[in-house]
DNA sequence: GCTTGACTTGGAGTTAACTCCAGAGAGTAA
DNA sequence: TTACTCTCTGGAGTTAACTCCAAGTCAAGC
């Protein structure tokens, strides 16, 4: 697969496949004879990984890191397993905080709401305490 | 207060809070005489305020044009509020993506957890297809 | 009056993660 | 052969969001 169906495959553009691959967040892709990448479905599937990962924040250094253990074979399986269970508990931290704030913008949702409809009669009616000032 | 007391209670640097009021992420704070700032509680509550907000990656842009809308007064509720429904729903799009992460990350530690428990009688069995192929 | 420490401003520097570019090579089409 | 397209590499440039720094002010203590 050439690197130009790989980056409309995943909606990664070429410069960033090749970026990927030059920091080692993909393993190297195998070259035809004239240089050019040839991607394998494993490679792929490497590139999906990635991608994904990317796409939730998972930092570039970490995921670096996992790459680079896989391919040190299998004296790393712990190592690789504790790093994706760090990241599993910093993603579980990251929604709970997600899941706070959701809230807190349903709370000042529902205060805009209030206000528009009444807008008209509570002029005056400073927004800054009412909006602002609940649950500091 | 002072923007030590500030920078100590809610965990930012001066420097993040000089530059938050610079940008606009919070509104101008009042000097005294000698031109030092002296923050109000309604100062301190916009901190921490936009500090859960970056916390969980809201965009400056889109938390200065929120600011900004307050200070122009009750015309822009209605505005104010689209763009807090606005960021609600790129939460919850990016808690879906998360969440589907987190469970991809359970399945692959789960087979990581596999791979060493038997690992000492599965010699020259590639991780790479065990651990990387399942869910293309 | 002088030193010390906290604060000021404007502007430069840093970091992470891309993104773009120049110059060159290979493969195909006329 | 010439032109065109796709790709290559190494390196420079960009963007977001801080972070650091130099030079200066001010109030308090000695």
């Amino acid at each position: 697969m050439l690197i130009a169906e790989v980056s409309e495959k995943f909606e990664l553009s070429q410069d960033t496949l090749r970026y990927y691959e030059r920091v080692g967040l993909i393993p190297r892709v195998n070259r035809k004879n004239s240089g050019i990448r040839d991607y394998t479905e494993e490679d792929c599937r490497w590139v999906e990984f990635i991608k994904c990962m990317r796409g939730v924040g998972l930092p570039v250094e970490t995921l670096i890191d996992y790459v680079r253990l896989f391919q040190q074979g299998d004296e790393t399986l712990e190592t690789r397993k504790e790093l994706l269970v760090e990241q599993h508990k910093e993603l579980l931290i990251r929604m709970a905080d997600m899941q706070k704030v959701l809230e807190r913008l349903e709370g000042k949702i529902d205060r805009y709401d209030q206000m528009i409809g009444t807008a008209h009669q509570i002029t005056g009616f400073s927004p800054v305490n009412f909006v602002e000032s609940k649950g500091k």
